[in-house]
DNA sequence: AGAGGGCGGTGAAACGTTTCGAAAATGATG
DNA sequence: CATCATTTTCGAAACGTTTCACCGCCCTCT
C-alpha cells in the first residue's frame, strides 16, 4: 500500500480511503490510485487488516468426523453459507476425542476466528471455560452442552427415535436391539430416551441385554451387532443410533449368514445418498441437514453482524422417518398383510 | 503481552523470548513471567505474529465437492496431517465452478495462507496466473493442470479405467456404455483414454452413441443412463467415471424397471464405505485415498519446511479394481461358468 | 587490574493496515 | 476580497507481535 501510495503520489490514508470507500476521494486521485494498483498488482494484506480491525472474517468449525455423511452434508452447507457472506471457514475434525477438540478450539481461537460452530465432543466443562474467556460467539451444533448457554441447533432426537421405534413396534417387532453411542453427548442420551419411551408406550419391557454401546465407528456397530445376534433369544430388529455403526451392523448380519430384512430388520439414524438405491433400502431417520446447516450459519452470522446481546436461541428441528424396505412386518401383522 | 510485561516488570522482548524460547531468560524472570501469563490468562495473538513473521501456519484447501466420498476422505486425511503439524486448514468447496474457484483462491491468498492444495476446476489458465503471482507453494490434487508446473498427486486414471473396462470385456461384454464428466479436467480425459484403449486392445469399436457426458452430479448420471438404456441396441454394461453420477445410474436402472446385475452390469470410479454392504455390491475403482491425502500433505509440508527450489514432483498412484457382484458374465463366458 | 567474552536483558523499529484529528484546498457568501 | 463552511487530503499513532543492535554485568584469562 505504501508502494501504491508512492507511485500514485498520494498518502497511504488516501489509498485506504479509496479501497474501503470510507471517504470520498476526487476522481483524479482515484484514477491515479487505481492505475497504480493495477500496475503494481497490489493486493490488500488481510492479516494486517485483521490486526488493526480486530476481525478476521474467518470462522472455525469443528466436527467429530467429516466422513460421517451427516457431518459431511452439514459442513458443506455451512461452508457455502459463509462463503456467500465473504467469510472463510477453518475446518477441524476432532475424531470424537476430547483433547483433540480442546487443542483445535484453542488453535482456532489463537487465530482469532470471529466465531465458532462446534459439534462438540465429550463433557462440556472444558468447552465452557474455553468459550467463556474467548470472547467470540459460539453456536453449538447437533449436540447441546450443559452449562454452556449459547445459540444451539439440534434435532428433536427423542421424538425422532420414538417415531422410528414405534414404527418397528407397529410392524409387530417386540424385541428390538438398540445400538447407542456413548452417553456423554446429548443426542445419544435423547435418542435412548426415545427408545425407552416408545417401548414403554407400547407396554413393552426395556431389556438391558438388548441395548449395546459403541464408540460411533463401524467396528463398534459390528461388535455390538454380533453380541445382539448371539443372544439366546435374539432381537427381530436392530436400530443403530448412528450412521457409521450401521455399516458394521450390516456386515455383521452378512457375516453371520443372516439377511436383512428376511431374518432381521434394520433401521438407523442419518440418511445417506445411496440409501434408496441399493438393497436393502435402509429405513432411516433423516435429519434436515440443509436446514440445520443454514440455521447454524444464520445464528452465527447474526451474532457477527453485531447482535451480541440477544438471549441464546435454541432451535430444535424435526427429523423425518424415511420408510424403505429394510424392516419387515412380523407375526400377526405379517399374516394379515399376506392374507 | 505488554500487559504481561508490565505485571512481571520486564520488557516485552523478554516475554517474547521466553514464550518462543529464542533466548535464555533467567529462572527468576521466567517464573515471574509465567505467573503473570497465568494470572492474566494471556494468549498470544497469532494475527500479530503472522503479520510480523510473514507466515500464518494455515493452508488453503479447495475441492469441487466435499460430498463426493473421494474428496470427503481426502479432505479428512489432509486435515489430520496438517493438524499434526500444527497447521490450520481453510476449506473451500468450488462446486465445480470456475469463478467460485477463482474467488476462493483469492480469498485464501488474501488471508496469506502459507500454501495451497487445489483439486482444481476448469481451465488452468487463471489458476496459473493466480498461483504465479502469489508466492506460495501449491500442490495440485487429483487433477493436473497444463502449464502449471508444480507438485502434483494424481491417480493413474488411464490405467485404472483400462483395467476396469478390460475386466468387463473379459466377462463377455461387448457394448459398454461410458458416462464421463466434462473434459476440462484431466482425470476425465485420461479415464476416457483408458476406455478407448481397452476397447481397441480387445479389437472392439469405440461407438460414439455409447459415450455420454455429464456434469458430475447425480442427475447427470441419471439422464445419461436413461439415454443409454433407450438406445436401440442398448449396452450390457455401464461404467460411470465418477461416483455421484453412478447413483443416478442406479436410479435410472431401477426407474426403467431393469435390475443390476441381471439386466445390466455397472461399475464406477471411486469406492465408498457402503459398497460391499448392500446389493448389488458395486464393482469400483478404489483410489488410495489415504496415500493420496498423505502424499499431498507431505509434498506441501516439505515445501513449507523450506524446500522451495526443488523441481516439481509429480506423483501418480495406482488405483485398485474392487471386484464385487454388480457385473455379470455374459454369453459364452456365462455358459462356460454355469456349465 | 584491565581486556575480552558470554550472558541476560532492553528499547525501538518494523510488519501493513485503519483511523483520527488536523491541514489544505475549494466553493460559497456577504 | 475576506470569511466561513465544506470537501479532500494527509501525517502519525495504533494494532500486538518479533528481532536486532546494544548495554551492563559478571566471569575468566593474561
Amino acid at each position: 500500500m505504501l508502494h501504491v501510495a508512492e507511485v500514485a503520489r498520494v498518502s497511504v490514508a488516501t489509498v485506504s480511503a479509496l479501497i474501503n470507500g470510507t471517504a470520498t476521494v476526487s476522481p483524479e486521485l482515484s484514477q491515479r490510485i487505481e492505475q497504480a494498483i493495477r500496475d503494481i498488482g497490489y493486493k490488500r494484506n488481510a492479516i494486517a487488516r485483521s490486526l488493526k480491525m480486530g476481525t478476521t472474517r474467518t470462522i472455525g468449525l469443528t466436527v467429530p468426523h467429516i466422513t460421517n455423511p451427516f457431518f459431511t452434508d452439514v459442513v458443506s452447507v455451512i461452508q457455502q453459507a459463509f462463503d456467500r457472506a465473504g467469510y472463510a471457514v477453518m475446518l477441524c475434525c476432532t475424531d470424537e476425542d476430547l483433547n483433540t477438540q480442546d487443542d483445535q478450539i484453542r488453535l482456532l481461537l489463537d487465530r482469532m476466528v470471529d466465531g465458532l460452530i462446534v459439534a462438540r465432543v465429550g463433557d462440556g466443562a472444558i468447552l465452557k471455560r474455553i468459550v467463556d474467556d474467548a470472547n467470540v460467539p459460539v453456536v453449538l451444533l447437533d449436540r447441546v452442552c450443559e452449562g454452556v448457554d449459547t445459540d444451539t441447533v439440534v434435532l428433536d432426537n427423542q421424538r425422532a427415535v420414538f417415531d422410528a421405534i414405534t414404527y418397528l413396534i407397529d410392524l409387530g417387532h417386540r424385541r428390538i436391539g438398540y445400538i447407542s453411542g456413548s452417553f456423554d453427548i446429548s443426542p445419544m442420551h435423547d435418542r435412548m430416551t426415545g427408545y425407552r419411551e416408545a417401548l414403554q408406550a407400547a407396554g413393552l419391557p426395556v431389556e438391558n441385554e438388548l441395548v449395546r454401546f459403541g464408540n460411533f465407528h463401524e467396528v463398534d456397530g459390528y461388535n455390538a451387532t454380533m453380541q445382539l445376534l448371539s443372544l439366546h433369544d435374539r432381537p427381530s430388529a436392530i436400530f443403530s443410533a448412528n450412521n457409521p455403526m450401521v455399516i458394521g451392523t450390516m456386515k455383521a448380519i452378512r457375516d453371520i449368514g443372516l439377511s436383512c430384512p428376511e431374518d432381521i430388520s434394520v433401521a438407523c439414524f442419518d440418511d445417506f445418498p445411496w440409501s434408496d438405491v441399493f438393497q436393502p433400502q435402509l429405513t432411516t431417520v433423516a435429519q434436515p441437514v440443509q436446514a440445520i446447516g443454514e440455521q447454524a450459519a444464520n445464528l452465527l452470522l447474526d451474532r457477527l453482524a453485531g447482535n451480541r446481546d440477544a438471549p441464546p436461541r435454541k432451535l430444535a428441528l424435526k427429523g423425518r422417518l424415511m420408510i424403505r424396505n429394510s424392516c419387515r412386518p412380523l407375526g400377526a401383522i405379517a399374516q394379515s398383510i399376506s392374507a
